[in-house]
DNA sequence: TTAGTGACAGGCA
DNA sequence: CTGCCTGCCACTA
């Protein structure tokens, strides 16, 4: 396994309930800022093996970025357990509930 | 091998 | 606020 692949699967994993991160932001933080897609596919492709809270990862836009109605909807409603509004199209308040990348729990 | 396609980002209209 | 365009890279037909 490459070395980005485990940063990024690390920094997920770290990512604490009722908080979200972008794609950029974990690209970044795993040294490719231009490997958001990358991020995405390691997500769709590890995330049931390794456990990740792949539902706390969002775009940039702080929209769900899913295509198949299925896994939005229950994206959407995992992340409205953890106490994060949702609106109906599926928007979420990055101001309010995105992980700062500063914060002394990111020691990457 | 080339072309199309994304769990995307950022710039611009 | 929304939509379109370009860059990015792994995967698939």
């Amino acid at each position: 396994m490459n070395p980005f692949t485990e940063i990024v699967i690390q920094i997920i994993q770290k990512i604490p309930a009722g908080k979200v991160m972008t794609y950029g932001q974990i690209s970044k933080l795993a040294g490719n800022p231009r490997a958001a897609r990358q991020v995405a596919r390691i997500l769709h492709s590890m995330s049931r093996k390794h456990d990740l809270p792949w539902h706390r990862v969002i775009n940039a836009k702080g929209q769900i970025a899913m295509k198949d109605n299925e896994t939005r909807l229950e994206q959407k409603l995992r992340l409205e357990d953890e106490g994060i509004k949702v609106s109906g199209s599926g928007r979420i308040d990055l101001e309010i509930y995105q992980q700062p990348i500063n914060s002394d729990t990111w020691e990457i």
